[in-house]
RNA sequence: GGGGGUGUAGUUCAGUUGGUUAGAACGCCAGCCUGUCACGCUGGAGGUCGCGAGUUCGAGUCUCGUCACUCCCGCCA
């Protein structure tokens, strides 16, 4: 038995002729005569007939099928009376009247049904992803997935970029995410390092002449998971060689217009939006904005600095500030609502929320006795305050203030359904800050990566005013999710030494962990950048979905372990000894 | 490391102030049913109430601990 058509290839056109499908039965309905069996595959769904006086020994045969049996027919195409026509099938308008009916496999009662919109828990998914998999939705989505992947080769293969392999047993990095460890049995004691990106390896291929590369690539972070993060996760990786800032984001732009065409038949118009990160901040409070709606932040320190308000004008004169957001028209928000978002702000290290309620007879809020009335116009103005809306402030530190505010403007949004959901919004952040300061380890760390460069009018303060230099570094954003970022790199020895030294390594340090990077780059590297994408996170705002294990065929729970296989799993004496490994007592008999 | 949520039948859930035999729907099994496509009808099976302690005459219910899943903070160059 050979298969000939797939589900949904048939249709009135082939009515008459004998085909043979395979795949899952979605259902069987037995008449006590007649028998239909919704059969399923990849395509989609056809109905078989069963019918006793056709053939008698094969509708006995049905009697055995059940949920999820692997069957092979072979049939006749039938059109279906006009009254009966399924109008919601994709072939419902043909039936097939089976003469020869194989039972493949067998299958046990699946824990949940094959189908879209059922309520199952994600553990019990995971559990049985093999048959979670088989719904039309994550069909759909791993269909969506590979299109995406296709999409941006055939770009990427045009542009004339070059499809390198780079090492996944590599060297443990300092800096950045903690490493997952491989032990060396050749080399005892010693480990290699997944990567956590291929960064320095595509650095090296552009110092090795190659101009364009670009890799789609497993990455490797052991650190917590959240909705969008997993251990394991895909970068869309690319270098080019003799280019600028104009130059990669042009690129990107095609690449990501090439997948929304392929994938969705949808045109997004580059070049995208770009935002300066210091802007970004400003008037977003993130660096990844989600600019579908607008309820921008408003930075009211110097209105509130001379205010009898104390704690607003107290954060102001300690270097703090305060900030505005508008929920235009939210006046009628009950109290609880606005408790609910103290709370929300409260997860962001924000130690209030103040508020007004601008009524037709003035202002409702537990702060507006400290104001006068110029204090008050100012405000209104610098807010753009009108009767109905209600104004929430957060007076603290800039950090603070920026992650509660920026925060609450993505919450409030969602509550005040502001957004909406077919639309793609892409915005360029740029010119990020080249170091922040790391108040526990009491050092200057990078905040892309140590081979950026820095903008050049900046690069002067280096020494003395490390927090003044912007970087060559740009992010791009999609409806508020980070799904790319990148830079130029530092192609020269001396200027990649400095860059060492202002994050407080000394020559010793740098040259034993990047020494083959130092005389790669005086062996004549090209000036170069680039950038990576995540293409997990790129296809789950493609396909709309929550959270990027729904985009992944076998992805991990919270704790980093696989429902599936169970691992990770303990090692066996043997494999430890071969490998010089001994494992720590867990504390497990701890009285 | 920290905060929140969830955990009862195969699945999704209900379960009163702590009180007799823990229910429903779907699924499953059996029988009946020749045009269904959410097939229908009749009957049936199915439970370590996540796990462990404690309080109590008595715990699905209260207390403590613990585990798993999940959302978030920290973390993620």
């Amino acid at each position: 038995m050979r298969r000939t058509h797939n589900c949904t290839d048939l249709g009135t056109a082939l009515v008459g002729e004998e085909v043979t499908l395979m795949g899952w039965v979605q259902t069987r309905r037995d008449h006590g005569g007649v028998i239909f069996v919704d059969l399923r595959d990849r395509s989609g769904i056809a109905q078989v007939v069963f019918s006793p006086e056709e053939n008698t020994e094969v509708h006995d045969k049905a009697h055995a099928v059940r949920s999820e049996f692997v069957l092979g027919i072979r049939g006749t195409v039938a059109a279906r009376p006009d009254d009966m026509i399924n109008d919601k099938m994709i072939t419902g308008a043909i039936e097939i009247s089976v003469n020869e009916l194989r039972i493949l496999n067998r299958a046990t009662t699946p824990p949940f049904l094959v189908e879209d919109d059922i309520e199952v828990g994600e553990n019990i998914r995971l559990k049985n992803r093999h048959i979670d998999l088989r719904r039309p939705k994550y069909q759909k989505t791993m269909l969506n997935r590979h299109k995406t992947a296709q999409a941006i080769r055939s770009f990427l293969n045009d542009q004339a970029f070059i499809d390198i392999e780079t090492p996944f047993l590599t060297k443990s990095t300092p800096e950045g995410a903690r490493d997952y460890l491989v032990p060396s049995r050749v080399n005892q004691g010693q480990f290699f390092a997944l990567p956590q990106s291929p960064q320095l390896f595509k650095q090296l291929l552009m110092i090795g002449g190659f101009e364009r590369y670009y890799q789609i690539v497993k990455c490797f972070r052991d650190e917590d998971l959240r909705a969008d993060r997993q251990p394991e996760f895909t970068q869309i990786d690319m270098e080019m060689s003799f280019v600028g800032e104009e130059d990669i984001m042009g690129i990107a732009e095609g690449m990501v217009a090439n997948v929304f065409k392929e994938v969705l038949g949808k045109d997004i118009a580059p070049p995208f939006e770009r935002l300066l990160y210091s802007d970004a901040m400003d008037r977003y409070g993130l660096d990844k904005p989600d600019l579908r709606f607008d309820m921008q932040l408003k930075d009211v320190s110097t209105i509130v600095e001379t205010s009898g308000f104390k704690v607003f004008a107290d954060v102001v004169k300690k270097g703090g500030m305060v900030k505005a957001v508008n929920a235009k028209g939210c006046m009628d928000f009950s109290r609880k609502d606005i408790d609910g978002f103290t709370k929300f702000v409260a997860i962001y290290r924000a130690k209030g929320l103040a508020w007004i309620k601008v009524r037709e007879e003035g202002w409702q809020s537990p702060i507006a006795k400290f104001f006068t009335d110029d204090e008050k116009k100012a405000l209104s103005e610098r807010i753009g305050m009108e009767v109905g809306d209600l104004i929430f402030f957060v007076a603290d530190q800039p950090k603070v203030v920026n992650e509660a505010l920026g925060n609450l403007r993505n919450h409030l949004a969602e509550k005040m359904d502001l957004i909406n959901k077919d639309e793609f919004r892409f915005v360029w952040v740029t010119h990020f800050p080249l170091f922040e300061y790391d108040e526990t380890a009491k050092r200057y760390q990078s905040l892309h990566h140590p081979f950026t460069a820095p903008l050049e009018e900046d690069y002067q303060y280096i020494e003395t005013d490390p927090l003044k230099l912007r970087s060559r570094a740009y992010d791009l954003v999609l409806n508020g999710c980070e799904i790319g970022g990148g830079s130029i790199r530092i192609h020269q020895r001396a200027v990649q030494e400095r860059m060492f030294k202002a994050l407080g390594m000394d020559r010793e340090e740098y040259e034993e962990k990047f020494g083959f990077l130092l005389n790669a780059l005086e062996s004549g590297a090209p000036p170069h950048g680039g950038i990576a994408f995540g293409l997990d996170r790129l296809v789950m705002i493609l396909c709309g979905m929550p959270s990027i294990r729904d985009v992944i065929a076998f992805p991990k729970t919270q704790k980093a372990s696989c429902m599936l296989t169970d691992a990770p799993s303990m090692a066996t004496t043997a494999q430890l000894d071969e490998l010089a490994i001994r494992v720590k007592k867990i504390e497990s008999d701890v009285e």
